[in-house]
DNA sequence: TGAACACATAAGTATATGCTGATATGATAT
DNA sequence: ATATCATATCAGCATATACTTATGTGTTCA
């Protein structure tokens, strides 16, 4: 922390804090942070419904913590690089350990199978 | 973010952000970054009733992060270093701004009475 | 000892949140 | 065109959360 800290609205930094509250957001944000990821790889990784996952993405899309990238039927979501909050995510990812052996692990399974 | 941030579980990582993710606990957080304050200085910072301040510093001190100190009938909390999570908050409050002129404006009135 | 103060806990309530199943939308491929 | 696949949205439900009022606990001071 040598170089100073760009400040967030205390609302909004709530927000944000209150959505990497949740394990699973929490670790898909982990995931974007070294990944494309698209909805179906999501659920496959954690053990709940499409509309569950869709529903996390649409609230970190509503406050602008990922952007949505269509590449034909498959929608890839990524972190927003552009966001205010950018530099507070990467800072609090830091602290959260990798959750890319999930991948793996689907892909040992060979689970991972659609959209790549 | 020079030296590698020391990694946290993820269950307890979402834990502490999602206790964050309160406005009213993450400005009592940055309060106590710079000072140590007791319920009734919150009581009358926050617009809410004592109890209400109570349970949420007693959120905060389940998962310890912050301490208390008693001093005769008050009871002062601080940030508590020794907690593993101590690093992440600290960070995570950087991007906070301060919330000191809340103190400021009490001592204005002359509303800060009680614990000093 | 008992009144007054600071704080904690308990109980109840209203709202927020995360999930599921059902259904709608949008793109691909036959 | 229509079947299929990926994703989004909707409605409903169960649980979690933040608050309030009422009450308990611990300390100070007369």
């Amino acid at each position: 922390m040598a170089v100073k800290a760009k400040e967030i609205e205390i609302e909004q930094a709530s927000t944000v804090l209150k959505l990497l509250g949740d394990k699973t957001r929490l670790s898909m944000m982990k995931l974007l942070e070294k990944n494309e990821c698209c909805v179906c790889e999501f659920v496959e990784i954690f053990n709940i419904t499409q509309p569950a996952i869709s529903q996390h993405l649409r609230k970190l899309r509503d406050v602008g913590l990922v952007k949505e990238n269509r590449k034909g039927q498959w929608i890839f979501y990524s972190l927003n690089e552009a966001s205010a909050m950018y530099e507070m995510i990467l800072n609090i990812l830091a602290f959260i350990p990798s959750q890319d052996e999930r991948i793996q692990e689907l892909e040992k399974q060979g689970l991972r199978i659609s959209c790549k």
